[in-house]
RNA sequence: GUGGGUAUAGCUCAGUUGGUUAGAGCGCCAGAUUGUGGCUCUGGAGGCCAUCGGUUCGACUCCGAUUAUCCACCCCA
């Protein structure tokens, strides 16, 4: 029963080894979402639970068994997010924000918690990174976000994800096409499998999706909802597909995509990989044109979409997608006697004050063992420094990749070399483009 | 919640028809003329063989349960 020394069942640790991926991915999606003018929001893990039960959706799965759900101290019934949405838009209207200037554009990174059973691509606690758009009714609000989500994943370097959009159109037109779907699939409800069978009062428009080949061979001939759009929806679905043909973006309308969650209108897509397992939705997202309303706020049309990192980073693995080297120490200075250590000690703090990785020995080990720490850590320089050195106020500084050595000045000889040698490489990544050269010099200085 | 696979060292895995002190590679630590990494060699640490129960003279090995993990359903990112 006591388990305190494994992590709770459908969580994980990112390692030391592996979190300069996580913040690759997520730096490059701030970034991204910043050019499109997304700010980052930052809102609280947990929220009342209503928060969550009156916006998701009553008759969700999320809602209904997959929530963490707890009664604190203080009485109070506590859930931790199973999404974003809901809490951004109860802070979007918690601070006015929607007052200010509009369309509001929100973005975020941050864990999210569903009580599920764990599978490839999926999660009891995971993380996403989405964004979130208030106050703009018109397609090209809709075009916009689709756009960023795919910005984001390009910029990845992620490839072969399909797009698929669909509109499952507003509250008036949903209600009719909801009655012709019901009625449609009532008429040969005894072929159904039996989920289906369920889902035929709880959201028959999930029938659509059932991979059983006896519902999939009933779903083929059913009504679909682009045929019941009233002429707003329409046009409006019109318009989003123009602005992303506009900018020669591909997509496939597939009047089968259904969001799981009860507060999306109009348009909704999804990101799909054909390589990471049965989990294969990326991203998702769509329009919520009543949500803001129904959370107490003014009616103001809003959008927005999610997509899960760990099933990206899965994609990721799976192309073999290149992510920036790790960062590795500058310079490790190995030592010998405890002056020696003494005086590292100050060299690190002095080279580290001038943005550099430095490294000295606190484990008290042989020049042998520090130099072979040195190379595993991959640091750029070591040197080594004993009595001779602090006498002399010199030192060999050793360039760990090709074997050279240059004598230094102790005292402040690391620091200019490292200097030299980072402005050299720099001079090397802009070859022959010499009009860079002072802006290189500069950026060198810096750093 | 429902299925199926798996469970031996930090990692990847061996382990003969059940037979005594459980193995390899990698990794880790330490040595190989006194103060220098990568290659090589030598040595060392590290396993209640997931847990509990059963069968047996004897179980890592066979059986059952539990737990964890992986995959699929469901649902979603």
């Amino acid at each position: 029963m006591a388990k305190f020394n494994t992590s709770v069942k459908g969580t994980a640790d990112v390692l030391p080894s592996d979190s300069y991926k996580w913040q690759f991915v997520e730096k490059k999606m701030l970034e991204t979402a910043s050019t499109f003018g997304f700010q980052e929001i930052r809102v609280p893990v947990f929220e009342y639970t209503e928060v969550f039960t009156k916006n998701v959706g009553e008759t969700t799965d999320v809602v209904q068994k997959e929530m963490y759900t707890f009664t604190d101290k203080g009485d109070r019934s506590i859930t931790l997010r199973p999404e974003f949405t809901a809490g951004v838009v109860r802070s979007v209207i918690e601070h006015g924000l929607i007052n200010g200037a509009l369309p509001v554009k929100a973005c975020y990174v941050g864990g999210c918690y569903r009580y599920e059973k764990p599978q490839a691509g999926r999660m009891r606690e995971f993380h996403q990174f989405g964004a979130e758009m208030f106050g703009a009714a018109d397609p090209a609000a809709d075009a916009e976000m689709i756009l960023l989500a795919n910005s984001v994943l390009t910029n990845l370097g992620i490839k072969n994800l399909s797009l698929e959009i669909n509109s499952i159109g507003c509250p008036e037109c949903r209600a009719k096409y909801h009655a012709a779907l019901k009625q449609y699939f009532a008429s040969r409800a005894d072929e159904l499998c039996d989920t289906c069978k369920d889902r035929l009062d709880r959201n028959p428009m999930r029938i659509l999706d059932c991979k059983s080949p006896v519902c999939k061979a009933i779903a083929d001939d059913a009504p679909v909802m682009i045929d019941y759009l009233c002429d707003e929806c329409k046009t409006h679905f019109e318009g989003v597909k123009q602005h992303l043909n506009a900018v020669g973006l591909s997509f496939t309308v597939n009047p089968k995509i259904v969001r799981g969650l009860d507060y999306y209108t109009k348009t909704v897509f999804e990101f799909i990989s054909g390589e990471i397992g049965a989990q294969s939705t990326v991203c998702g997202g769509g329009r919520y044109d009543g949500l803001v309303g129904q959370m107490g706020g003014p009616s103001l049309p809003s959008l927005g979409f999610a997509m899960g990192i760990e099933r990206l980073l899965m994609v990721m693995a799976s192309q073999g997608t290149e992510f920036p080297e790790p960062a590795v120490p500058d310079v490790y200075i190995a030592t010998m006697g405890e002056a020696a250590r003494l005086k590292a000690t100050k060299l690190c703090m002095d080279l580290r004050n001038e943005g550099f990785t430095a490294i000295t020995d606190v484990a008290g080990r042989s020049v042998k063992a520090q130099m072979k720490y040195a190379d595993k850590l991959g640091a750029r320089f070591s040197t080594v420094i004993g009595d001779d050195e602090l006498q002399n106020d010199r030192c060999v500084l050793k360039n760990m990749q090709n074997g050279e050595q240059q004598e230094v000045t102790l005292s402040d000889g690391i620091v200019s070399a490292i200097y030299d040698s980072r402005i050299d490489a720099m001079i090397e990544s802009v070859a022959g483009n010499t009009e860079d050269l002072e802006t290189v010099l500069n950026i060198a200085k810096k750093q």
